[in-house]
DNA sequence: AGACGCTTGTGCACTATTTCACATGACACG
DNA sequence: CGTGTCATGTGAAATAGTGCACAAGCGTCT
């Protein structure tokens, strides 16, 4: 007797491939919306940038299967994809630290069409509070708890500069929050259940400035650019 | 010019390595700023938030060696770390798209402080163009030649919406710049010497809600919150 | 001078991830 | 209804990355 509870333990999918099913989501509602209605593995593969045995690979993890000859049905994918991130419904998210990011991050677009909409900002800076931004108050970090129980969020973002980042990172987690991404320059800590993923824009570009470093040190001719 | 041949062919430095050195850098600057002299692997590593074994093979790669019983040498390790991520000058980036997001990264201070100053902002739209903007003026995208060639960039970031980030990865390469961050939801392609990350905020939190999904799914019972 | 404690550097085993290669199955067409 | 074409699904090999465990080296203290 495996597992006598629940549809499937399902095991669980490999990181690499849970960090790539965005990806295939953005080019299926892209195809979607063109109208298409299956696609090989080969055209994901292409939407995405990744090997297409990759894909297959990776949406055999789903259980998603595809028809052979044929490919895989756009929408049924969609669906399928979009059930594995998250379920199906909106998933409300807080923003700590109203500062240049944090503003930013209020209004970008990509968050509501990704399923999960501002709730909720919040600062602790004093002169900050009360102000409207992107349609909302931002209000003060004490709010936080309330801000979850009357948003019903899990996932926050933490936008604040470097030396607040674990202070509100703990209230966060204080709150009740279970997941949070951290966009300030600085290593956070959280206890066991709570998940959080680091984004760490000046190190984006230090990570390109080694590629580029080294090819300009090692090949000293490059002044070549594809016309 | 300085390489023949180079001093040494010098191995490329493993992805995954060069991914952590910039925390490296960030928690070795701090405890500099504290005045700390040393570190060992083990500080390193919870500075970094990684295995502390995993730290001493990194820095091997650099051939950056430390002190046996005693540990790194802070500052020589900062400029170890500085000089393999893109030397030790400072490389000036250019911002194509000064929407929310663009805005946000013309004033955020750690590409100043990660060495990859603003030097130029670039949008496409006549509304924009000419604006000042963190001190700096919008200009079009036509100037983006002349732009890289004024302020010798390398470095471009590509902060449009995703209809118009293939576009501006065209407009960069063709500009001649070789390294590119694209912010943009959108997968672009690059010809060969060209340098590209792709940093997906929605997707970011995408892959948390995978997970989140996926405990609330295995376990019902997560209604206590630790007090 | 010698012994001790601390920390590096690294061989090795282990795990994760990618990619190839191909058998298998589905559809379309005559 | 048989045949050809196409694309999936997956075993297995190749590659990358992690972490343990320990020998070796350095500095300090007596």
């Amino acid at each position: 007797m495996t597992a006598v509870a629940g549809p499937e333990p399902s095991e669980p999918i490999p990181g690499a491939t849970v960090a790539r099913l965005p990806l295939y989501l953005r080019g299926l509602v892209d195809r979607s919306e063109a109208g298409v209605g299956t696609v090989s593995s080969v055209e994901l593969a292409d939407l995405a940038g990744v090997n297409a045995a990759n894909v297959r690979k990776d949406l055999s993890y789903l259980h998603a299967h595809g028809t052979r000859g044929v490919g895989y049905e756009v929408d049924h994918l969609i669906t399928e994809i979009s059930l594995v991130l998250g379920g199906d419904e909106p998933n409300p998210v807080i923003i700590v630290g109203v500062g240049n990011l944090g503003r930013a991050l209020s209004s970008y677009d990509g968050f509501v069409a990704g399923g999960f909409p501002v709730a909720g900002l919040v600062d602790a800076d004093p002169e900050v509070v009360g102000r409207r931004i992107a349609g909302k108050v931002v209000r003060p970090v004490d709010d936080l708890g309330a801000l979850v129980t009357e948003t019903g969020s899990t996932v926050g973002i933490v936008a604040t500069p470097a030396h607040a980042a674990q202070e509100a990172t703990n209230r966060l987690v204080a709150a009740g929050i279970r997941s949070i991404l951290n966009f300030a320059p600085a290593v956070v800590v959280v206890p066991a259940p709570v998940d959080l993923r680091q984004v760490d824009l000046a190190t984006e570009l230090q990570i390109l400035g080694y590629h580029q470093h080294r090819r300009t040190d090692a090949d000293p001719v490059m002044s070549r650019v594809a016309g």
